[in-house]
RNA sequence: GGAACCAUCGCCAAGUUGGUAAGGCCGCAGCCUGCAAAGCUGCUAUUCGCCGGUUCGAGUCCGGCUGGUUCCUCCA
């Protein structure tokens, strides 16, 4: 496995720091509205990252936080009238539903802020213990980016750039301009706050997340965790602080490797509520299958950004269509071993710091040769047995082709309109056997009036929405 | 203003030690079909934003330019 390092810019060799297991942990989203495309590509990203390291063999342990105390929650409290709890529970819900649709795995562990509060107050205590940190006269918590001698090496942000400094709005307690909040204050009565030794108040963003890692994962001395993952502005400030927050408390690196996703943009624009282009995963629910979105949002390089748009989405679900029409062609049947040279080309691919191109390649080519090869013989059944196990693998490793292919072509369609479709095909079939090709096509309008596709095939009439 | 990344066929997109351009969508021709659809076969970039340089040889390395995006502030 070779993967690319955000804070090397280079590709690494990967070596877990404990032989055959791999630590993991992305940053998740804060829980105070709903997930947006963005969150289902970083999402994505990484589970593609645990399955291939699986696939490799490595007992994986993924960690994905969700943040639920933070400014935009509280706000969110006060605009509803809701508990912060009624607010994250919900949001946390309705983010891994939508993830599941879209086939994510299931995080081995989903920290969340308030479950870690006792962690992230000692580490606080730590770093002021150790002078890294300073209480100001209202009880905030700064972190002293000053006394962090490779505070910017994670972002190469240089350090002296006070002039640039001035657009950020900042306290005047603050001893550097780059100094962060580890611990906000309670500034009011109806504040959420909790207790904690410096004063009533609750966490900044960044602390958590250190926390919570040096909570679950124990490193080897030298490193908390192998792999640390999260979308490409998370780089900085949040990694940044997080990896000296840590460095600083515990005497280690944070992570060994470092790992960002790009953006989805909408129209060669980032995407955001300012621009007022956001587009919610549950709105794309609502319109494209869950399967497909995955195909789609995971066809390109997880570092590249990723450009939205209707075009390239159906060009996408082409191209899963395809599989899944091969394979209709090789049921009934069960599945025997995987083809070695198809998994190790699929293992290969992805083995390069996820390259899915390649990846989808491999399997284009498996789907050609294998469409040939039926088309010689049709029982061919080692082949049809080798195929079913091809495909299943695909499933274990990317997550798409595991459905059952009539299924897949008749999402979306009812038991009535079945019943009427098949209805028509057997009118249809019948007006064939006549030879009463105008009543056949007349027929064959109707149903694509309807949006569905039929083809005969040696086995009879199927169809598919189109 | 500072920094980073990207620029490959009509569209999407691979291309890590420089060695002579994967794959998909679209399109065209053919096979198959009553006709279609599906599937298969063949064709479709002497060329990789532009200009220089290094080299026997560069999409791949270096310099400059242009264009696009992002980060420097909450953000996947």
């Amino acid at each position: 496995m070779v993967i690319f390092d955000s804070v090397t810019k280079t590709k690494r060799p990967f070596e877990p720091i404990k032989e055959g297991e791999v630590s993991i942990y992305v940053c998740g989203p804060t829980v105070y509205d709903d997930a947006h495309l963005g969150h289902a590509r970083s999402s994505l990203a990484f589970d593609l990252l645990a399955r291939t390291l699986r696939a490799l063999g490595y007992k994986v342990t993924l960690a994905k936080n969700f943040t639920d105390i933070d400014d935009k929650i509280i706000k969110k409290v006060e605009a509803t009238g809701k508990s912060m709890q009624e607010i994250t529970a919900y949001y946390i819900d309705r983010y891994l539903e939508e993830m599941a649709q879209l086939g994510v795995q299931r995080a081995d562990i989903e920290p969340k802020a308030t479950e870690s509060l006792g962690a992230i107050e000692a580490m606080i205590q730590r770093l002021i213990d150790k002078g890294f940190a300073y209480v100001v006269s209202n009880g905030d918590v700064y972190f002293d980016t000053s006394k962090d001698p490779r505070y910017g090496e994670i972002s190469h942000k240089v350090h002296d750039e006070e002039e640039n400094l001035s657009r950020v709005a900042h306290n005047s307690e603050k001893r550097n301009p780059k100094d962060f909040a580890l611990w906000k204050a309670c500034k009011g009565e109806e504040d959420i706050c909790f207790d904690a030794p410096f004063a009533s108040g609750r966490p900044g963003w960044h602390i958590e997340c250190s926390a919570m890692i040096e909570k679950y994962f124990d490193g080897n001395g030298e490193y908390s965790i192998d792999i640390h993952g999260g979308g490409a502005d998370l780089l900085f400030p949040h990694h940044e602080n997080e990896a000296a927050q840590s460095r600083c408390a515990t005497g280690h690196e944070l992570a060994k490797y470092w790992m960002h996703n790009g953006f989805v943009q909408i129209d060669g624009e980032k995407m955001s509520k300012s621009l007022g282009n956001s587009f919610f995963l549950k709105d794309a629910l609502k319109v494209y299958d869950g399967e497909i979105l995955r195909y789609y949002l995971n066809s390109v390089h997880y570092r590249n950004d990723f450009n939205f748009n209707e075009e390239d989405l159906l060009a996408a679900k082409k191209r899963l269509d395809k599989l899944y029409r091969l394979k209709k062609r090789l049921l009934p049947g069960k599945a025997s071993a995987v083809n070695p040279a198809f998994k190790k080309a699929l293992l290969d691919a992805m083995s390069d710091d996820l390259n899915i191109s390649v990846a989808l390649s491999v399997i284009d080519e498996m789907v050609a040769a294998a469409n040939e090869k039926l088309d010689e013989n049709p029982k061919n059944k080692a082949l049809k047995k080798e195929t079913l196990a091809n495909l299943a693998f695909i499933d274990t490793l990317l997550g798409f082709g595991g459905k059952e292919p009539y299924s897949y072509f008749q999402i979306g369609v009812d038991e009535t309109l079945k019943e009427q479709i098949e209805a028509l095909i057997a009118k249809r079939t019948e007006a064939k056997k006549a030879k009463d090709f105008a009543a056949a096509d007349a027929i064959r309008d109707e149903l694509t009036q309807m949006g569905i596709a039929i083809m005969d095939t040696p086995e009879g009439t199927v169809w598919e929405r189109a």
